[in-house]
DNA sequence: CGCACACCTGAGAGCGCTACCACCACAAGC
DNA sequence: GCTTGTGGTGGTAGCGCTCTCAGGTGTGCG
């Protein structure tokens, strides 16, 4: 019957109709402790008959638990706020919260403050943490009552868990492919400095370049394609002879490939082009975009679900990154 | 001192080392009602001191409102799930919701399913709806309980306020666009058919061409750019003199630049191509994208604000889509 | 002086739920 | 018979907060 209740059912209303008390109907509707087949089928018939719908407030207000899982975004200004990328861990936390009764927020740590985790951790409608765009001063400033209950996506801590993509591999990959098909001159458009996990890259770079013989060429980037263009005419002024970029995201990298083209640069008949994160886009551009994928999805749903679970876990869950070799390298 | 407490500060301490009652203390920290200036701030120095931060459950539990704003999307699957667009919309509302405590979950509704919307009406701890891909039965099925706090972002009713882009003007835009750089015979790569609010830029479409004698040519997508290839193959063959291809997505245009590409159509010198959007990526590409702002976003905040705030306020919010004119057409 | 009318305060109920504990059956064992 | 379970049940105490209500104080006015 579903009936639509003006005024929603309470436990109290659904053990009355099922003819038992309070207790047996929680124990029943929460799935603990005993319950007789009888009881427990018509406590289930009058839950379905009045649309009873658990409070997770009330819920959590005597269990302890919270009721949001906050997503603590660090950046140097408001504009982390805008970022595409936090929207998809929000998004994906959402997912992986909204089943059990959680809602997510999201929460901006300004670079320099580190009582904001302070106020996390007091509140006890937050249920845990996932972090994003962590950096070495950031977790220094975890608070002990955020342990267990907070996870990093990006580097991590011996106290805080860290869930990120294999980029040194990932890395590794797109770099043996630039040199399998002959590039020599290889440079590469970094993250922002402040930013730990975009330096993992970075450094498998350096490793790899020192490794060959090569020369180290490093432009900093952030992200972004409008900063890719301008790292693009900075790495060929600097360096006329290279035959190869190497971007830190896709985005960055359609920047750079947009102008190498307006200079007249041809890719990848001049000029390797490879990104890194496999966004939906990247096999739709002229030319299609070679690239290494990036489950940021699955990698803050995995966060979002430890810290759900209330587990630390391994310290470290690494997400495999695949070369997908298009036609920009 | 900001002690970061082992147990987090409840009212009860700040009221004992301020030295009142727990009454006196919760008018000070919500704000509501007498207290004394010297009450007030004994009050707030020592929830200073502590680190105090109110429980949002316990709040809700007493005052009946809820801790989660719930963004409602339909989908034909739970593919919606991952769609990058419901992930800007959940990333916007926890922007908004995060100062008012309120964590947001995302709700999938099966198509066919009316009693998803019941669930969450019956649901003590919703404390509003933002639906997501609405569409006409979806709105009809809305209960009685959800009026006032829930909102559409699509096509709206008398009971639920809508918030969405003019598309009627955006692509009315575009469209002028392509016919005042002498375009006579345009396609439109639609969105899904069952969704509303994607109808409303072909009715714009036809209006158009039927105002302007042009003949109407269209062909179903579905936002991503997969399709926008097939279309763009199904176009050619059915319309070979087709001198434009209005896409409902920059996606989908970019999936028909690439097929027109790859067929040896040039762009836009035989083909003229448009999308809707204006994603960051629109100016990146080659050619970079004619297109239409779509502020999803603001949109998504300002529905998720009305719901908030509790009053469903004008049954109709449009938001301008303004012409980026770049190379594409 | 008494009375109204501010302003201010604390006791206490109770939001919806779970957890603990006491209790009641009935079965099996000494 | 008395224990000792074992499965099932209901009573009840809160979780942290808000809000009503009954009381305080102090002023101004008839």
């Amino acid at each position: 019957m579903t009936a639509a209740a003006q005024r929603p059912a309470t436990l109290e209303d659904v053990a009355r109709a099922a003819g038992v008390s309070r207790s047996t109907a929680s124990r029943v509707i929460a799935g603990t402790g005993f319950a007789s087949p009888a009881a427990r089928a018509r406590v289930v018939t009058a839950a379905d008959q009045l649309g009873y719908v658990p409070n997770p407030a009330a819920r959590a207000l005597v269990r302890g638990g919270g009721v949001r899982l906050v997503v603590a975004a660090l950046g140097a200004s408001a504009a982390v706020l805008d970022d595409p990328y936090v929207d998809r861990v929000v998004g994906s936390a959402a997912r992986v919260c909204a089943p059990a009764g959680v809602g997510v927020a999201l929460h901006w740590l300004a670079l320099g403050d580190p009582r904001g985790l302070d106020q996390l951790a007091a509140d006890r409608s937050v249920c845990g943490v996932v972090l994003v765009n962590t950096t070495e001063d950031l977790l220094a400033a975890v608070p002990r009552a955020l342990h267990g209950r907070i996870a990093s996506i990006g580097i991590g801590s011996a106290t805080v868990p860290s869930f990120d993509v294999d980029n040194t591999t990932g890395a590794g990959a797109v770099l043996r492919h630039l040199y399998g098909t002959g590039r020599r001159r290889i440079a590469m458009v970094t993250g922002p400095r402040w930013l730990p996990c975009a330096q993992r890259p970075v450094r498998a770079y350096r490793h790899l370049m020192r490794e060959a013989g090569l020369p180290e060429r490093v432009v900093r980037g952030d992200f972004t394609a409008a900063r890719g263009r301008e790292a693009a005419g900075e790495a060929l002024r600097r360096w006329p002879d290279v035959d190869a970029i190497y971007a830190i995201s896709d985005e960055t990298a359609l920047g750079v490939i947009a102008e190498l083209r307006e200079g007249g640069v041809r890719v990848p008949g001049d000029v390797a082009v490879a990104g890194f994160d496999d966004i939906p886009l990247a096999g739709m551009t002229a030319p299609a975009l070679t690239t290494a994928s990036h489950p940021v999805g699955r990698i803050a749903a995995a966060a979002a679900a430890a810290v759900l679970a209330g587990r630390p876990g391994a310290p470290v869950t690494l997400f495999p990154s695949d070369l997908v070799a298009r036609d920009s390298a």
